[in-house]
DNA sequence: GGTACTTCTTCAAGTAACTTGAGGTTCAAG
DNA sequence: CTTGAACCTCAAGTTACTTGAAGAAGTACC
């Protein structure tokens, strides 16, 4: 089976690919994906090439890489001579960020946790103007709550 | 002690609440800080409710609300009449969001690790062509590494 | 072959929440 | 009175798309 010859219209290769018309559009336009072939009547068509190429994009986005990030990993992902260790370094950085946010999320959760049952233990039911909320917000951070 | 009468410069009142001058400028244009007093030559001076305010919407953006979260919590910080309910109802919605993101950062987090794990184990150091990586890219998930 | 309907086309502007830059003015110190 | 920092406005840039307008292409049915 050739898989060149199924082709695709845009909004079949959204389909398949799990993105929107026009972000295929945008990505041709910043150059993630190269200039689509066209039909007689000048409309994209695609083949099982670029839905894997459109594929590695989206779960790269999908995985929190910053779009000039996925530009490095195509370049890296068809290059024979460059060094698959390049890969795993820009892998390991994102992770080393998505632990550093993980961090910051479970302190974050944590003080929003406190907020929630001080205001019900304290001052639920009250006239806005009184509630701990804001007593704490309108004052620079103490950290007197959750450390 | 009249703290109305001790006035700061913009840049004064920047570093006093950790936020740049350019931003004052904005949240004051977007209607989040009234118009600015301003000096015989036309600089804008604040006092000490100002940083008040402005320590309240810095304090609840670090918190991760947006800015249009922070107008409500602004208005019913200033008010009499509503609930206080309503401050710990957003308090709580975003702390949904935030426990909704923090599980988000766990899983992506296994994955990447898996990446970078496997990628050391099984093809560092080999053309960026072969990466395992990539080969898991270029096909839509099927969760095989770590579900 | 016509007609209706969906999907496609381009181009421009909108989104969040600021940041950056250009070109010029005000203020405080010496 | 001059110097240099900090201020002013206005416009455009950032990220990664989304939304909208106005019109052309493709397809199904009669």
């Amino acid at each position: 089976m050739n898989l060149h010859i199924r082709v695709f219209t845009i909004g079949a290769l959204a389909k398949a690919a799990g993105v929107t018309t026009p972000t295929i559009r945008y990505y041709e336009e910043i150059g993630l994906l190269p200039p689509a072939q066209r039909t007689a009547g000048g409309q994209r068509s695609y083949d099982h090439d670029d839905l894997g190429r459109l594929t590695f994009i989206k779960q790269c986005r999908d995985f929190g890489f910053s779009i000039d990030q996925v530009r490095v990993l195509l370049n890296l992902s068809i290059s024979t001579s460059r060094d698959c260790v390049e890969t795993r370094d820009i892998a390991q950085q994102h992770l080393d960020e998505v632990r550093h946010k993980l961090a910051e999320l479970r302190l974050l959760e944590r003080r929003l946790e406190s907020f929630v049952t001080r205001c019900n233990v304290s001052c639920a039911g009250g006239p806005g103007q009184d509630c701990v909320i804001f007593k704490d917000m309108a004052t620079p951070a103490k950290s007197g709550c959750c450390g």
